[in-house]
DNA sequence: AAAAAATGTTGCCATTGGTAACATAGGGCT
DNA sequence: AGCCCTATGTTACCAATGGCAACATTTTTT
């Protein structure tokens, strides 16, 4: 191979897609550095003129990470005709995304921010309001009358807490097995029941 | 101080108890196990004697915070009349355990455990079955028939998503202060709501 | 009492995040 | 063009950590 210039082009963007790949396999907290650096050809030292230190890097994956989980609700709030088929859908998502990206949905919840930057909050909130008008727009459409933002958190609570124990415990997966169910399938019926 | 004799004890336990109190103010994976050794009065390597690495320690804590959470659910459902009390009881129970003992509840779920041991898993599934059982009776109590194995599994995640997004973005909290609720208050009126 | 097992200690190692001092490239300015 | 400044990389170091091996000291067993 031909001898690196001095300078790489774009070393922010050469980390953020490497680490972008590493999480497609590693453990948040396993996620080094040093390798990350030694995979794009550099020394270690130079990551710290892009990122103030590790937790800010991971911060910008969080980011990211709700980013991409955003636009899937998105999608699946538009894709569907009735409000309460798209509030279905998104919660489905919502899981999906956390099956399908388990090591960035623990970069997004499961690693301790102390001082998340505005941008990870603003990002987070975003997600957050999406949810809040679907859930009123659902409310809206059924006819009741409950406070959209607890009936938000509500939701939000069961597809977090079932994507959490999915990953962390392996029990939805197991409890679905036994009850010959397929895991999707089991959670959008948990959704559905939800949906007093 | 008397000069100590060669031979603690019951090393085992006095690492057990500095852990617990650790625990109180210490992020999991910021427990060091030299910190831990340095605070009882022993070389760090002593501990290898009693637990084969540090995650061996972190599942023993772990598998008591499970005990320890069981008892409180119990409790919950024991002292309440009826079924449906008892369930919402012990939903509440486990909201206020993840609030009170943080880092308790992050060792017990939101650390990747690669191998758990046969008596950490039995001692999740006894949280579980005891968990499975109140749905039963309260099904029974009001007539239902769904499964109360699925219906379990969505209890269970919609306590431990609010508990997760407590911990972890504080979300539930600012919510509740927003909407001027108490947070054990706020959580009871989700699980009441949930209750179909 | 001697041998064996259990329990602690010291010393070492590799890995990691992070910092400081130095090196080099590139862009603007004159 | 030549010069300076700044951005970006590099090397060399540090302290903390988990873990292992070799050695030391008790305690238990025979």
């Amino acid at each position: 191979m031909r001898k690196k210039s001095y300078h790489h082009t774009d070393l922010k963007k050469a980390l953020f897609i490497a680490c972008h790949k590493l999480l497609k396999s590693t453990e948040p907290d396993k996620i080094s550095l040093r390798i990350l650096a030694e995979e794009i050809g550099v020394s270690h030292a130079a990551i710290y003129r892009h990122f103030k230190d590790r937790e800010a890097l991971l911060e910008v994956m969080a980011t990211y990470g709700f980013e991409r989980l955003a636009k899937a609700q998105k999608t699946a709030l538009m894709t569907e005709k009735t409000a309460e088929l798209g509030f279905l859908r998104a919660g489905v998502a919502y899981i999906l995304f956390a099956i399908r990206n388990p090591f960035y949905y623990k970069i997004m919840f499961l690693t301790k921010r102390s001082n998340p930057s505005d941008e990870l909050k603003r990002s987070r909130l975003r997600s957050y309001s999406i949810l809040v008008n679907a859930c009123r727009n659902y409310l809206k459409e059924k006819g009741r009358n409950n406070d959209p933002r607890e009936y938000a958190l509500m939701a939000w609570s069961l597809v977090h807490g079932y994507s959490n124990l999915y990953l962390e415990t392996g029990f939805p997966k197991s409890e679905a097995t036994a009850l010959n169910r397929n895991p999707t399938q089991f959670a959008e019926d948990i959704l559905r029941n939800m949906m007093f």
